[in-house]
DNA sequence: GCAGGAGCAGTGAACGTTCACAGACGGCCG
DNA sequence: CGGCCGTCTGTGAACGTTCACTGCTCCTGC
């Protein structure tokens, strides 16, 4: 414990005491802002290095306002897809010396609220929203006073700030033109909820596929179960139940088409050969599973990353408001839409960025 | 904007000036301390609903000397097993109103000290490191000026603070037990760095299961690969080429678990036939490989759960220092190991509470 | 009728920084 | 040799809260 006064952390003065000079010049030396002679410079830091000094965010936010702080708000930190993003935006801020607040919502728009509130309070310099799940109204009114903001998946009308926007419409076109590629023209579609502006979109995605490669839309096709492997198990059962032909199936994400498979496979119907299955998200564990999955793939990791620059900018003024960026995905073609590839070839493929 | 002045926000002094009372005032109306007559505290709210006013935290954090604010250090937060730990924390947290920041280091030490710097000039209330990477004297060093800590999954002489420390060995005494059980004699471990402090601990179990149970260690029957999917299937692929004969494979986690599994299958060896596989971790993906993997979990969500309580006693002195919370795992029996399982009837077992 | 306490409100200082100045000193130029 | 500029350092105020007081009014009890 090299602290002076009795457990308290040593304060700018107590450092200007020890080395003869005023808190200003202190202050001097570790913003290394004005000029300071070699000699007196020497004394300070020697005396911050005595008294393991280190300067209090909070005192220092209260005079500059900036806290040197962000805000990543995600519906729910243990799915898939968004430990990703969390890691691009740590990276991202931690380069340039930010910290960030990680505040999941668990899906709940009452508690995404009372986050927005909390960050506000901290006074963070900006935010990043994922699929917030606020309406239009509520989602402008919180973040008026929060700004900047930069909006992942989310369009609002008149947002200042940035909008992020993945290809969901277009990455699901290159999921049906694959499987249409494929010879499939009995493609089902399994969603979760269509309520959902992102499961929507994907949903539109569909239908624009099916009619530029000319496919009726079938309505008896399209059916949906809860968001997760076991919602995709059961949905598919169900489904398969119905009596309905298929040779191809979309999901909307990763975790439903891995539980559509399961169900599949361990009821004698035959992947890729009678069904060619493509799931949403590019996830790792796609790659995990017998078959591996084709998947359509976002490139999370630096979405986070270019979310951060982007806030950054916007902080410093370097880039206008009003910005839409489009993220367009890829698809990786895998195991369960197309047969007989090389396993030893597959596990090269598909592998994501560090 | 319902702000007064001219986009800056609205502070105690506009709120006093525009109710007509002083500052106090309307602090005890914000933190209801002492009375406040009925009509003053509506005029007061009324004047903190138009000027849509929010305390000021750092200023509150300057005085009060407590910041409602945590820090979550891990290294990686797209492994799976951390989001899962993070959810726990956050949640934690958000019920007793503190916010999280989160950092990961990406295993680089370098990183997490400079991490640990930043929460320390940040005035956290307090930290939860899970697995550091520092040695003894860094961490001891690192923490001495942050306390109170919670330290998962390592031990440091003489920490203030409380260590939670998950069960690998009895975890992996668990899983060589069960494979035992099964009549596997031939079993090996495929771990990925024994200077690795939990990976050695699992070791350990390894050695003291076989003992318990009467088997023979055999170093040959000991190998290595990288910890990720590609590692364990690389790893399993080399093994099986110096011809080595075994019945069961214990492996250090999932992944590894699961790329092991995939180089059994792809090359015509049988699971669990031929073959039994255990995992550890009890993640997500284990249930939606095929497969599903009979692996070994942890209680990851009520974990992180238990940190932030233990932090939130560790404040207020509700707790003493220098305690340590042993975290007993328990043994999901899959497909991997035990063959013959009614699908249906997995789907319903080891799920995750919540 | 007055001491004492309860209920309510306000004042100055403090928390640990940075900011906008102002001052001291020496050297250079005209 | 006087004025001016550059380099270095110090001073008071401010940021937006809370804390420890003090002061006022009104009621109660003896």
């Amino acid at each position: 414990m090299p602290n002076a006064n009795g457990g308290q952390a040593a304060t700018l003065n107590d450092v200007a005491r020890l080395a003869n000079v005023s808190r200003q010049t202190v202050s001097r030396v570790i913003n290394n802002k004005a000029a300071v002679s070699p000699d007196t410079e020497q004394r300070v830091r020697a005396a911050i290095a005595e008294l393991d000094y280190r300067p209090n965010s909070h005192a220092r936010s209260l005079v500059t306002n900036r806290s040197l702080v962000l805000g990543l708000v995600v519906p729910s930190i243990s799915q898939p897809y968004y430990p990703e993003i969390a890691r691009g935006v740590e990276d991202g801020a931690d380069e340039a010396d930010y910290s960030v607040f990680l505040s999941h919502t668990g899906g709940d728009p009452a508690r995404e609220l009372r986050t927005l509130e909390r960050l506000r309070d901290q006074r963070v310099d900006g935010v990043i929203i994922c699929n917030s799940r606020l309406d239009d109204d509520e989602l402008m009114h919180a973040t008026s006073a929060l700004s900047p903001v930069v909006l992942v998946n989310r369009r609002v009308p008149h947002a200042s700030g940035t909008v992020i926007w993945m290809g969901y419409e277009s990455g699901t076109v290159l999921a049906i033109a694959h499987l249409n590629a494929l010879g499939r023209r009995r493609i089902a579609y399994l969603g979760y909820n269509y309520a959902n502006r992102v499961d929507a979109a994907r949903f539109r995605g569909y239908q624009t596929a099916l009619q530029q490669v000319g496919i009726r839309f079938d309505a008896s096709l399209v059916f949906r179960g809860g968001n997760s492997f076991q919602g995709g198990y059961d949905a598919m059962g169900l489904f398969h139940a119905s009596g309905n032909e298929i040779d191809g199936l979309f999901a909307s994400n990763d975790m439903m088409a891995i539980g559509a498979m399961r169900y599949a496979l361990t009821h004698g119907i035959d992947v890729p050969g009678e069904l060619a299955i493509v799931g949403f998200g590019g996830s790792d564990i796609t790659s995990m599973v017998t078959p591996d999955l084709t998947t359509v793939s976002m490139p999370l990791y630096s979405i986070g990353i270019t979310a951060v620059q982007e806030l950054l900018q916007l902080l410093n003024g370097t880039s206008e408001q009003h910005r839409q960026l489009n993220i367009e995905p890829e698809i990786l073609v895998r195991g369960s839409s197309v047969a007989n590839m090389d396993p030893s070839d597959l596990l090269t493929r598909g592998g994501k960025e560090e």
